[in-house]
DNA sequence: CAACGCGTTGCAACGACTCGCAATAGCCAT
DNA sequence: ATGGCTATTGCGAGTCGTTGCAACGCGTTG
C-alpha cells in the first residue's frame, strides 16, 4: 500500500526534491536503506553548508550505528543524482550544500576567517572569462577562493 | 671561512632566493637546521607543482629518518618567508609550488582530470571583477577551480 | 512465503595532515 | 670549549576521508 500522496486534494504538486528519491533509486536498480533515508532526513533540515563531519554526526543523533564510510558513499551517490554538491573549504575539508538554492562560489578571507558567498552577477564574470578565453566550463561551486576581504587588507 | 661568494669578481647580483635562507632565518631568531636544509635542498630541484607527500618522499630519500610533520612544519615556515605557496587541488589534498614563478592559477577538468594553468591574463579578469565588486583581493594561486575542459564537455 | 542475486553496509587499515609534549640541539654568551 | 636559553624535532594520538573485502539484507522471482 504504497503512500499516494500525489493524489491529494489539496497537496501541491511542488514537491520537495526530496520526495521522490526512492523512486529514483529504484530506476537505476539502486536501493532505499535505512541509512541513505537517515541521511536524507539531515540534509532535509540543512541550509547553507555543512561540512560531511557535521552531517555525519547528524546521522549519528538519529542513528547510534552510523558509520562515516556509509555516510560519504552515500553523498557521493546524493551527488550523482544531482541533490547536494561537495566542494573543499579553504583548508581543503569537504563543505556540502543542498542543491535548490542558487548555485554560487565561496570567498574565505584569510584575514577574518569569514566565508561570502560569491552572487550570481559576479560569479558570471569569472565563469564567463574562462569560458571565452579558454573554452573551459567553471563549476563555481566547487570551490572556494581565498584572499582578504575589504575590512581585512594590510 | 665563510663562503663569500658575493664577492667574486663574475658573481652576478641574482643570487637564488635560496641563497640567504640562512641569515633570513636568522634575523628572525630562527635555526638553520639539517632537516630544514634537507627540504630545501629538495624544494631547489623542484619545478611547477608538488604534492606535500611527494616533497615528503623526496626528502627520505635524502635523509631516511625525515618525520613528516617536521617537513609540514617547514613548509609552514618557507611559505611565511614568501618562499613556497600552497594551495588546495581538486581533491583538496595540498600542493606547493616554488614562488619565484609568476603567480597563477589552477583549473582541473573532472572530464579528463587534467590540470591547467590559468594565464595571467585571464586570472587578472577574476582578480579585478572581484577586486572592483567586493572590494576583494583575491589569492588566485591558493585553489585549483574546477569544471570542464573544452574537450570534456558532454 | 522462501530462496536468491547483487547493491550496500560495517569494519579495518591506510594515507594525508595536525597538534601537544618531552627531549634534542642550534646558536649566542661566557 | 662550556653552558644555557629556547627554537625545533620526533613521536604518539587524533581527525578527516578513502578503499578493499566479507557479511548482510533489500527487493524481486518463483
Amino acid at each position: 500500500m504504497p503512500p499516494e500522496q500525489k493524489a491529494g486534494a489539496t497537496v501541491r504538486p511542488a514537491v520537495s526534491p526530496w520526495d521522490d528519491i526512492a523512486e529514483r533509486l529504484h530506476a537505476n536498480g539502486l536501493r532505499w536503506t535505512p541509512q541513505r533515508r537517515t541521511l536524507i532526513e539531515v540534509l532535509k533540515e540543512q541550509q547553507g553548508h555543512v561540512t560531511a563531519s557535521e552531517l555525519i554526526a547528524s546521522c549519528k543523533e538519529r542513528d547510534r550505528t552510523t558509520t562515516p564510510s556509509t555516510v560519504y558513499r552515500a553523498l557521493d551517490l546524493l551527488e550523482e543524482l544531482g541533490l547536494v554538491r561537495h566542494g573543499h573549504g579553504h583548508d581543503g575539508r569537504e563543505e556540502y550544500h543542498v542543491l535548490p538554492d542558487q548555485v554560487h562560489g565561496h570567498l574565505y578571507c584569510v584575514g577574518c576567517g569569514t566565508t561570502w558567498e560569491i552572487r550570481p552577477e559576479t560569479g558570471a564574470v569569472i565563469v564567463d572569462a574562462l569560458a571565452a578565453q579558454l573554452g573551459f566550463d567553471v563549476d563555481l561551486s566547487h570551490v572556494t577562493i581565498s584572499g582578504r576581504c575589504a575590512g581585512c587588507h594590510d
